[in-house]
DNA sequence: TGAACGTCTCTACAATGTAGACTCTAGGCG
DNA sequence: CGCCTAGAGTCTACATTGTAGAGACGTTCA
């Protein structure tokens, strides 16, 4: 092979072009997507991109802050109409959307739910915080008052993130192995410490955090709706 | 400085006598509480302890499996009676009790949320699946059926969960340089596409977490009871 | 006494994040 | 046209990490 040949061919091949901070930042989301969080070390992304691992230092001041470039990136999937005037529906969209989008880069989920502990919210890449203000933006304009908003808010997103750390724990890559890994593991635990679980081990089997999820947030928007009337 | 001393005193000078898991948890999580996450690494565990590094592979396989050791050390110290015929004030009072002790290991939260996400259900170290198993039981005890007491439980410990990480958060260890801080972070989004969160500064301010939870918890309860009466 | 075993310790190595100096290239100014 | 400066890209080097593997040590049984 001739020398200057880098011997690690998965770099895309042409694009030698100039780097950029989304390009950079993509390439990081698919290797986190595909491989793992720990996957994504710099001189592992330096190659993905066929350039030296330093040559990153230059679009995220850290590991750290790449780490935050990437959750904001996903999270900038997800779209919010803050002007929708049925904001329970707009709530239950949005629920579903994230939750969609978290299946779909279960590997970023840890990032999403750790990184904001270590920064204070001020702090936070915008991305990050654009939800939270749509969010906001959305209920006071149905008539909440700016205080209750932030209620309604807390609670909701609370929820939402409850229930997707709940389900991604549950969740198995490969349906048929699913039951098998279940009973597998479950086997495992001692019958007189976890008659419960163990029993319950088939319906665990078929979640539907779908349906699940969807009723979570009729009660709570119910009981919220309830509680501070959006019209009071 | 005599040669053999050990540059660094930190270490417990008397206890020098045989170690144990318990003992060499104990001291992984005094070491996350005092000083994070990051700063838990075999060495400085072993430094601890003095002792040296290698011999904790005697107690903990891994440094994945020592933090699996701690969120177990952690989640020890809740209690549930499973036995108590009002399930609604136990599961509350649970609740309270998870929450303060989130906020009295702040830094082992992340563990508790992320860990189960690399580990299937069945795989789990015991005393992490202890809670559910509890729990399982008081509502069966109470009239669920079993199908339904892990609806209830999933839609519970999802919103606590998601709860406890909103609260920390927003946390700011020192309450002094908590306004400060919040509006010092604040200041910096651009007024323009944050009105509603820059707005809310002063309520941002003054969170009860406590109050919050009870509330939300309530919500959730009642919507739960009603949809899925216990008597059945 | 000797042998065997469990515990502890030492040394070594590969991988990581990142500082600091170097090289290269593009573009503006004489 | 030639130089020169600034920034992008690269190389080298180092401290720190987890952990394998071999050895040392002490205790306990035959």
């Amino acid at each position: 092979m001739s020398p200057e040949e880098n011997p690690v061919p998965p770099a895309a091949p042409g694009t030698k072009k100039r780097l950029s901070r989304e390009i950079v930042l993509s390439a990081a989301l698919e290797l986190v997507d595909s491989e793992g969080l720990e996957a994504l070390t710099m001189r592992r992304l330096g190659q993905q991109l066929g350039r030296d691992p330093m040559g990153l230092y230059r679009y995220a001041e850290n590991r750290a802050a790449l780490l935050d470039g990437v959750s904001e990136l996903v999270l900038n999937e997800l779209a919010i109409f803050p002007d929708d005037p049925d904001w329970q529906a707009q709530l239950r969209r949005i629920a579903h959307d994230l939750r969609e989008l978290a299946l779909r880069h279960p590997n970023v989920v840890p990032l999403l739910v750790t990184r904001p502990l270590s920064t204070p919210l001020g702090l936070r890449p915008l991305g990050t915080l654009r939800p939270l203000e749509q969010i906001l933006s959305l209920l006071i304009d149905a008539g909440f008052a700016p205080a209750d908003a932030l209620h309604v808010y807390r609670a909701y997103y609370g929820y939402l993130y409850g229930h997707i750390l709940n389900e991604l724990q549950e969740f198995i890559v490969d349906p048929d192995e699913n039951e098998a890994l279940l009973r597998l593991g479950l086997h495992r635990l001692p019958p007189k410490d976890f008659p419960r679980l163990r029993a319950l081990a088939p319906v665990l089997a078929d979640y539907d955090g779908k349906a699940e999820l969807d009723e979570g947030i009729t009660i709570l928007l119910s009981g919220l709706a309830a509680r501070l009337s959006p019209e009071a």
